[in-house]
DNA sequence: CATACAAATAACTAACTAGTTAGTTTATTA
DNA sequence: TAATAAACTAACTAGTTAGTTATTTGTATG
């Protein structure tokens, strides 16, 4: 087996890449400790990606890109509007809970006025995805499932940001209300309560 | 007139380093770009706030306390339940959307894990105004005006994030929805469909 | 097995950055 | 008005950091 393995140096360094720009932002991450960490020399990480800020471009779009993915067949399934609505805000949930890298990137992205995030196609990769949450919703209002008067665009503006804010905020959160709000029964009910207050909201009775 | 204000001197610095530090968080602020802003030297800021961190803490430590107190106010008003939520969601809505500077260093913070607010009264200052919260709704519980099967800090926990992640995911959100979501139309629009989702959860018809 | 080339590295540089210091300017007051 | 203290500054230091270069090491192939 090669030790020397351009390909496999390359996804090792972007995933240590990941881990480092994920907990520390493009300014706190040092290229240093992304070469020390991956095994890596320095020169390694110039020669596969250019430059620190190419790099970090490279991990918005590797992370963002699984995202999409993720979600897209989430979106694919074969369902009916009610229960295809509850997958979508499960799926939000968990993959929330479950990727702290993700939510970490986002937030870092926001605080960065968007500047590296329009640099990759993720505005292209999630309008779709958009588009057709919007048609589910727009099937469910016409089956009766869903009430009428539902705008659609701020539901769904709910329905993404209700989730992902539990954890964006995890730590005033946790400060806020003193309680530990991430033991597996406090995620089990807030994952329940999100659910059905956007239900709530959305089905007809 | 004193050209020379030691007071004066020490809160133009840190009008400087709020403005700074809640653009680009902590690491990516310079000590230069302070003292250059402020028009002063940067030994002022060493001899005034001792170091970096704490000078980022006292930013922290003055946003914080300046949103507190504008909360408190909010809570301390006399009104019926409803009404005192009602105020409360426009509150936050409103305070979120003129202060991006409080919104950008609760982020930043929850970046850093907490590790400079944990060091502030941050904790302490909010958790009467929690339980005051609580409070407002269970009276509304016992008047009838709110739904009895409410959980008081879902609830919360999702009055207090709707509004506020509106702002706080300006750049991703815009990316997804691709439309301007901050223009005056979309603002007010925006704040109506958050109230009457929340209101139409909690309460009884 | 020699050679050619890709993979990898150590050591370096230029620019930057938090923090310090030695000294100057200004206001106060005895 | 001379002495004193506080406000302020310019220039410096020690350490850091993104990015480069000269060189070595490993591997596939004719």
């Amino acid at each position: 087996m090669a030790r020397r393995d351009a390909q496999k140096t390359r996804e090792c360094i972007l995933n240590t890449a990941i881990q480092e720009f994920a907990e520390k932002g493009i300014h706190g991450t040092r290229v240093d400790e992304i070469a020390q960490r991956s095994g890596y020399n320095k020169g390694m990480i110039y020669a596969y990606f250019g430059s620190k800020e190419d790099l970090y471009k490279e991990v918005l779009h590797t992370v963002f890109g699984v995202f999409a993915d993720a979600e897209r067949e989430v979106l694919m399934a074969e369902r009916e509007p009610v229960q295809h609505i509850e997958s979508l805000i499960c799926f939000y949930f968990d993959y929330a809970q479950s990727n702290p890298v993700y939510v970490n990137l986002l937030l870092w992205e926001n605080l960065n006025n968007g500047v590296y995030i329009n640099e990759t196609d993720y505005g292209i990769a999630r309008k779709p995805s958009f588009d057709q949450m919007s048609e589910i919703i727009q099937s469910g209002q016409v089956s009766g499932a869903f009430k009428s008067d539902i705008d659609v665009q701020q539901f769904l503006l709910s329905a993404i940001m209700l989730p992902f804010s539990y954890f964006s905020n995890k730590y005033t959160l946790s400060k806020l209300l003193g309680t530990d709000l991430y033991s597996e029964e406090s995620l089990v009910e807030r994952k329940k309560s999100v659910t059905a207050m956007l239900l709530e909201v959305l089905l007809n009775k």
